[in-house]
Order: C-alpha cells, then sequence, then structure tokens
DNA sequence: TCTAGTTACTGAAACGTTTAAGTAATAATT
DNA sequence: AATTATTACTTAAACGTTTCAGTAACTAGA
C-alpha cells in the first residue's frame, strides 16, 4: 500500500518538492506565480495527496494536535466518564478543535502516574489538563514548553493558563437560594474534599451563605464521598440512617443528585415535597431526571470551547491574553426545590 | 526547550544511536550485552528520555496510535455525545488501549465529509468507526492498509472487522417480554430507520416478534426520530396526540426512553401503571431514571474492549481471527414494565 | 551599461527515529 | 590451523516533511 508522498506529487507537477510544500503552505515569505500553483494543486487533487502529519510535525515541530487529559474518575474500572460532565467537556473541546483544524490526543488519567510520557512523545501543540492537583506529575510538563490549559483547577502557577468557574461564588448561590426558600437545615453533599479542589471551594461558599444568613452547620449534615452516582444512593441511605435531619441539601455536582434522588425516592423521601435539593454543573442529565434538577449551571461548552482557543491563540503567538478564564454561572430553577412556609 | 534526543543518551552511554534503540525497543533479534543495557538504561533514566514517538511512527510506520472516529450526531451542534452510549463506549476504548500502550486519536465525524484526511494524516495503527453506513468515504480508508474496526455497521465488506451485536435479535427480546407480560398493542419508537443500520434491524426483530405472537402492527404505532433525549418528549407528545393507543413501547434507545418518560409524566400518563417501556443499551442512564428501566443491555464496555483487541491482534500479525463480533444481550428487568392482566 | 532588487523557483540539511547491512572480535567446529 | 558461527556492536540510509540558503532570470534604477 504505496502512500503519495510529497515527493509523487513534485514529479507530477514538474517542480521540486519545495516547491510544493511552499504551495500546500502559502508561507507567506515564499512567492509561486499562479500557474505553478495550479499545477500543484492539479496533482494533488489528482493523487489524492494528504500530507503526512508525523513528518511534518518532526520537521516542523507543529502538530495540530492537542492533548487532552481527563482524569480516570474509578481507577481500575473501565469509566472514566462515570461522570457525564466530562463527556459533554470533550464534546465541546472535541468540536471547537476540529473546527480549527486540530485533532485531539486522549488519554485518561491516574493521579500517581507521570503525565510525561503522554505528553511528550508527540509533539503537541497544547496540553489541557481536567481537574488536576498541583503535583510535581503536573510541574513537569512545564518542561514541555507548550501552552498548557488547566480546566478546573487551583493549580496557583504563572505558568499555566487556566479556565474555570467561580466555585465558591456558585456554591454560595445555590445555597443562597435554598435559604431564600425558607431552608434553615441544609446539608452539604460533595466528592471528596480535597486542598486546592473544586469541592473545597463550594464548601466555603456553603459556608459563606450559611453563615451570613447565621444558620448553623451540624457535623450530620456533611456527606463526602466520590463523584457518581453510586455515591448519591449512598448518602441518601445516610441521610434516613443519621435522622433526616436536614430539608434540603446543597449537591455538588449533578450526577450525585440524580443518586440522591433515586436513594431519596427508595425510601418514601418524595423531591421536593419532602426534601429540596439544589445542584451543581447543569450537565443534561439535570433535566431528564424526575423531577428535573434546579442546579448552577456552567456554561459546559463554553469551557471546552475556551480551552481549545487559549492554545490556538498562544500557538499563533498572540499575546498572552485571557490567561485566567472565569466563565459565569447561572441559577436554573427546575423542580427540586419547594419552598417552605414559615412555620 | 530543548528536547533530549536518542543521540544525547548514546552520547551519555557510549554507544551509538542504534544500540539506544535496540535495548529500548528489545529487537529480538539484536543482541546487546547486560553492561551495555545498564548503562544506557542508566542514560535514559538521567536524562529522562522519552522517546518521540512521531519520529518513530515516521521511521518504522507503526504509531501505537488508534484513530477512533464517532458520529457527531447533530452537525452543527457541540455534543458529539448527545447520546450517552458513545462515551461509556469511547471510555472502555481509552481504557483498553491505554492498558496495552496505545494512545487515542479522537474525531468526530460528520457523515458527508471524507474520513481521509483525519484518518491518513498519522500512521495510524487501526482506526475504530462507530455507527458508520456504506459510503464511498468509508471504502476509501481500505487504501491505508491498517485493520478496520466497525462497531455497530452493517457494512458487508470483508475488509473490515467488525464488533456488534444482534439488533434483530434483541429488539425481538424486547417485544416477546412485553409480550410475555400481556400487552398487545405495543409501540415502536425508534431513532431514523435507514438502511444498512441498526435501527432496520431493531425494527425487523419487533415485527418479528408482533408477527410470531399473531398481532398486528398500526401505522399510528410507529414512532421515528432522532437518539436524543429531545426526540424522546416528541414521541410522547405524540402518542397523547394520537390518541394514547398503545398500552407499552419497544423503545430502541435508552436516551429516548429517558426523554419518553418525562414527556409522558407530563402529561400525566405513568410509567408503568399506565404504560410500559423496554428499551435497549442499558447505559448507566438506565438505572439512574425513575422508573429504571427495564432494557435490553448490552456488553458497551466489551464492545470498546473486543474493538481495540481485534486491532491490536491483527497488528500483530496473528491470524484474522474473530474477525466479526457479536457480543451477547440480555435482558435486564427493572421497574418500566407492568404486567397486564387478561381481561 | 552596470548594479541592485525582485520573482520564482531548487537543493540540501534537518527533525528523531528504525533497521538492514556491515564489521571486528571472540568462540566453536572441522 | 583454518574456517565458520556467534556476539556485540556501528554505519548509514530511510521515513516524509519543512525551511534556510542559494541561484538564475528578469526588471528597475542610476
Amino acid at each position: 500500500m504505496k502512500r503519495v508522498s510529497i515527493k509523487d506529487v513534485a514529479k507530477k507537477a514538474g517542480v521540486s518538492a519545495s516547491t510544493v510544500s511552499y504551495v500546500l503552505n502559502r508561507t507567506p515569505t515564499e512567492t509561486i506565480s499562479p500557474e505553478t500553483t495550479k499545477r500543484v494543486m492539479d496533482a494533488v487533487e489528482k493523487l489524492g495527496y494528504v500530507p503526512n502529519l508525523n513528518a511534518r510535525s518532526l520537521a516542523s515541530k507543529y502538530s495540530n494536535l492537542i492533548g487532552v487529559l481527563i482524569p480516570q474518575t474509578e481507577p481500575g474500572k473501565e469509566f472514566m466518564f462515570s461522570n457525564p460532565f466530562y463527556g459533554e467537556l470533550l464534546s465541546a473541546i472535541e468540536y471547537t478543535a476540529r473546527q480549527n483544524g486540530y485533532h485531539l490526543l486522549l488519554s485518561g488519567t491516574q493521579e500517581d502516574q507521570s503525565y510525561m510520557g503522554i505528553a511528550q512523545n508527540r509533539d503537541l501543540d497544547g496540553i489541557i489538563i481536567v481537574g488536576t492537583y498541583p503535583g510535581e506529575n503536573l510541574y513537569q510538563l512545564k518542561r514541555l514548553g507548550v501552552p498548557i490549559v488547566l480546566v478546573d483547577s487551583y493549580v496557583k502557577d504563572k505558568d499555566f493558563y487556566t479556565v474555570g468557574i467561580d466555585d465558591r461564588k456558585g456554591a454560595r448561590l445555590a445555597t443562597d437560594y435554598l435559604i431564600k426558600k425558607g431552608h434553615k437545615k441544609i446539608a452539604f453533599i460533595s466528592g471528596s474534599i480535597r486542598e486546592n479542589g473544586v469541592n473545597i471551594k463550594r464548601w466555603e461558599g456553603y459556608c459563606d451563605a450559611m453563615k451570613e444568613a447565621g444558620l448553623s452547620i451540624n457535623e450530620d449534615a456533611i456527606y463526602s464521598g466520590n463523584v457518581d452516582y453510586n455515591y448519591g444512593l449512598i448518602a441518601a441511605k445516610q441521610y434516613i440512617d443519621r435522622g433526616k435531619n436536614q430539608t434540603a441539601a446543597f449537591i455538588t455536582a449533578d450526577v450525585i443528585s440524580i443518586g440522591v434522588l433515586k436513594g431519596l425516592i427508595q425510601h418514601g423521601v418524595n423531591v421536593p415535597e419532602d426534601f429540596s435539593i439544589v445542584s451543581f454543573d447543569g450537565v443534561y442529565l439535570a433535566r431528564m431526571s424526575y423531577p428535573s434538577l434546579t442546579t448552577v449551571s456552567q456554561d459546559i461548552a463554553g469551557k471546552g470551547k475556551r480551552a481549545v482557543q487559549l492554545i490556538l491563540d498562544a500557538t499563533g503567538n498572540k499575546e498572552k491574553s485571557y490567561t485566567d478564564c472565569v466563565l459565569p454561572l447561572r441559577l436554573v430553577e427546575r423542580d427540586s426545590v419547594r419552598e417552605l412556609r414559615c412555620e
């Protein structure tokens, strides 16, 4: 299966290989006559020539490839996407990249693992890392000298671009909403609360709101586990076991909320009649459930788009603008919250 | 940002570049002494050398890259993954690939678009194409001479490997189940019914079951649209508008079912009390809903795994075994079906 | 008319690997 | 002791591009 190379095109067009390259890349410093251009393009067409991007990237240090690292949420398990948020984000990244002639090199990551092998390998033009934490495996990547975009990370380092949201404010928005609706005993249900992670920010936002409203935060109102459906089931069970001491919850991810919803119903607790939920993310799932979820909705598509654009801009040598990108949030009211009348 | 190359390692270890290459690739025909091996490995370690896979693949025609093409379900829209099935499948593919030292080159596809540009570019070791239809853009790819795995396609061509399920049998399984539960008027709700697609097979399976049971298929029991949540809402509305003439439905995708579920509830039709649903796929979503869905469940993880393995085996020159891979199905009983007592 | 500039190319090195073929030293066979 | 094998390497070509540094022909300026 002989592949057609630039030399074949050159021969057919009766020019040198470099001329073909110049024609194809419209290098602005070179001047090629219209007739030659046409002859080359005809040959390209006729032979069905597609440049080999491996060779191009080897020669030019420019690969049209963006690496995307998404955490493997359950180590050892097959499903990287136990949270649909990742799928939607990836989808937006892929779409934007493709619109701009880029492709994606996708890899799941475990935290203990070096990112280097994945990243150094192929002269990537940029790397998008989702939800990572500070650590050596991350800082190593700086050596590559390519733009790196951190999505949803609280890593403080000027060498990285970031795309995120104001998690603290968002959590506050959610909690305030419940308070406004008359709730006083509000649970906090989230994934694991780790330093420099999004959940700790959301926890802070929750505390902000509670404190400002003069409400106390009881130990037994705090639930923390994995960010997945199963944990939602577990949290619901715990809520029952602990004695149903809250009338509402702020839940930091829609997937968890869906699990909680299911768990509660199984135990005869109805949402929103008996229990109100405001959650976070705004994935598609949030509108699919019954009742649908009132949630702090992120612009997930915007997040992916921005991440790619930051890399494109950085590659195109534009000034490092928007180096930290904070996207807006809005609370979407749906059906999972009941207004509590004052007793 | 000087990258360290094989020559740097060679110099440091006091050997030639080819020796380093031989050490690293454990080429079986070459013999390298233990001492040299150690010296090279030490140098690699010390310099933090990682081979450039672009160069490797240029020289060796072997890239450790698998291309994955997933249909962009809604052209022009950002979400390639409007059906969570794709996310789960991709996830399994990624995991298996990574376990074997491969990475994924991901691209969404529109049907009218040539696959060539995406695929020829980078000396892929194999290509996995999800849910495609016969067409020139597909057959062109044969020229590349790399193994191609078609997932969920009814393309008859011995040059492709396939991984799929028996859609017809699965649909029959679903419909039979409803019939066994006493239903006689059973709707068929699916994505667009196209030649050589999965939906036409599922339609056939539905017909098989109905015919065998001596049940008639009414025009107004057939619903066809997109494979997404929104279409489910629409179908539910149509069901109401057409006069609620069925007691149950076989729905060909869980996402659609979720939409139908929601649409019905909004119109006061309860599942399973007033209407029963058996659907297809077995995505996570199916257990998350309320009521959870009785569904014909595929081994999605197995599908992804098999697809990757077929490529690995083909690359490793093993005999073309399992060239057509049909994975098992099973009906998972959950809460969306009610038994109809005979009247 | 001579020099300097411009236009439209070409030649060849370079990118970082792999791998076929070659070589020198030592070991085994006759 | 001479020949053949084996071991442990090295050399150099090749993979398919890009791009720097020419170069030849023509044009413009003095």
